[in-house]
DNA sequence: TCAGTCCCGTGGATCGTTTCACCGAAGGGT
DNA sequence: ACCCTTCGGTGAAACGATCCACGGGACTGA
């Protein structure tokens, strides 16, 4: 009554190392040895042991590896609001990169970032005995959490500021809002508006630098930039005040969503898009060029973001101290929401 | 010149638990009651204990708990394409809730569902003993990796198919397809064309499920449905083809981002919505409210599907068995994208 | 046949925590 | 003064993989 497989199934527990050193009739060590430096078993032995590892779907005990070696192979993200766009493009990629180098990836999303909640993240990751971590911290109250980071542990930042004593890989936000400033310059309107992000978000301020340097550089007024929170909502509420002075046409926003919201606020007193206003996002997200009318943005990398964070940690985790700072290069995408000044 | 704190913090290896009972004064044993059973421990020597703890910056080191407990206090969450608007938001509000019941979760993102690499990330995150899986799995593929999962490993599944021997909690596509179309019929469209999502995925059938019923019932002819991809872009090139038909009025769209596409292709050949034809989307994403016109959709809540999935997925750790299926319901939003058939 | 490699086994220590069985001491209620 | 409960200590054995030092065997090439 055995039927196929052998009879003893029962018992069902997981095999352990010891099961395939007796069933390929090698020791222990000699299974060890397959599995971390295959080079040096010849390639017969090697076989025997690694079919007997099939044969009993053999998976190392992780916990046991880690107690001994101090390394789990596993890679901490924390950040704030993974549903967002760019975080969650980010993290999408660290962790397919990772997988590939045989990492696996744990996260420790916050609902706010403060040096406490941080800290606190950095903690609980820690236990779990990462062996490093990438924070996502695209706002100021993060550095000051940066700057007191544990030194025995590997850590990269994206997207945080600077004077950080941790590497840092960020897309260049002053160069992509200056792309943006300056097309909107170029074809021919007198200054450019800002609907930009929160205040204490690094991006939004890097963007801000990024466009008053580019109309001072021109030698053209900058109007006060209005702040909203990256939500359709908060670009439409802004963008009524926008649209309400005709003085107005050009307009320069932090992030796609809030062009959204802005274009409706337009449409709604009527100003047209890009006849009467020209409107420029930030980020590209998918949706932008289904937008009516497609969206002139600028387009973050965010795949690249996240492999070059990634490595940057790999290098970390291997010793090497030198604090980087590694910038992506943003695109414009010319679209359809940009045309010239009206007169 | 040894400063504050005691002059021999050179060494700085992590306090381990003996430390921490030789300086309370107790035996390991306490401290480890302490930690997993405070109850049972006097007060004052409890807080003795915790001040030592304190004082050390102890942690306890879960690699060792582990080992012998079995249990790690990680959960593993398998989806495919977390930049997604509705797995993003799923596997957030699961990472939440976990962390308030002491969990940390861990991802395995997929580039593509099959039976293979389903398996190959259950494997990867078992290796890391996690004490239970959620999987976001809203692809027919994965059906028959989620029908051949081991069976010591608490599983719950997210947005799977029926005659899956796990736990699914999902929202129900079919009522939410069907408020979609029985709110265009009653606005008086003769009937209600569809484009839908992927042919394999089951959230895109059961809609379809869900819309046929209505049409049927109503006695109404349902036209075949066009099935896109549920990017913008498919939205588009397939809206081109609705667009063209003049008969068309009422189009129930998968989800937001293909209707936003579809909605472009309908401007392109000058017809108007609502007035010359009513579309409605699925998933509520934030942009929807602010589409030009606002777009009526039906509202799936994530939140409480990820809230559902950690409390089943909890209910299976602790052992309970029963199979169940949680419904969570959709709720129609009508904005501006819908009105009366043209006469 | 000899020296030099390369493979692989032995036996046990080690990582840090939980858990077991047992027992002693202190304190409260009757 | 008795019993019972609660609190806490002892000492050691797990958990499963890695790592160490060493040495013996098999193979190669000259």
């Amino acid at each position: 009554m055995a039927g196929k497989g052998d009879a003893s199934e029962a018992p069902r527990r997981p095999a352990v190392l010891g099961d395939v050193a007796a069933l390929a009739g090698v020791s222990a060590m000699t299974v060890s040895r397959v599995l971390n430096a295959p080079h040096r078993v010849r390639a017969e032995t090697r076989e025997r042991v690694l079919a007997a590892v099939r044969e009993l779907d053999y998976w190392p005990n992780l916990a046991a590896r880690q107690l001994v070696t101090g390394r789990s192979g596993v890679l901490g993200v924390v950040s704030i609001d993974t549903t967002l766009y760019g975080p969650a493009s980010t993290l999408y990629c660290i962790e397919q990169t990772a997988r590939l180098s045989g990492y696996s990836v744990s996260i420790a999303s916050l609902s706010m970032l403060s040096r406490k909640s941080i800290e606190e993240a950095i903690r609980r990751l820690r236990a779990q005995a990462v062996d490093g971590v990438v924070i996502l911290a695209p706002h100021e109250s993060a550095a000051d959490g940066l700057r007191h980071l544990p030194l025995d542990l590997p850590v990269v930042a994206v997207d945080a500021g600077e004077d950080i004593p941790v590497p840092v890989v960020t897309v260049d936000q002053r160069a992509g809002a200056a792309r943006a400033t300056r097309h909107l310059l170029d074809l021919g309107h007198a200054t450019v508006h800002h609907l930009g992000g929160p205040v204490n978000w690094l991006d939004a301020n890097y963007r801000i630098d990024g466009w008053r340097e580019v109309l001072a550089a021109a030698g053209r007024p900058a109007p006060e930039p209005l702040r909203g929170d990256w939500s359709p909502r908060s670009g439409y509420e802004l963008g009524k005040r926008l649209a309400a002075d005709p003085s107005v046409t050009a307009i320069f926003v932090g992030n796609d969503q809030m062009a959204l919201g802005l274009k409706r606020a337009l449409r709604e007193v009527g100003r047209r898009v890009p006849d009467d206003v020209s409107v420029v996002g930030f980020d590209d997200i998918p949706e932008a060029a289904y937008f009516w009318p497609p969206l002139t943005t600028v387009r973050q990398e965010f795949a690249e973001v996240g492999r070059h964070a990634f490595h940057l940690l790999l290098d970390r985790m291997a010793g090497h101290t030198e604090p980087a700072r590694r910038l992506v290069e943003p695109q414009l995408i010319v679209r359809e929401s940009t045309a010239p000044a009206p007169r």
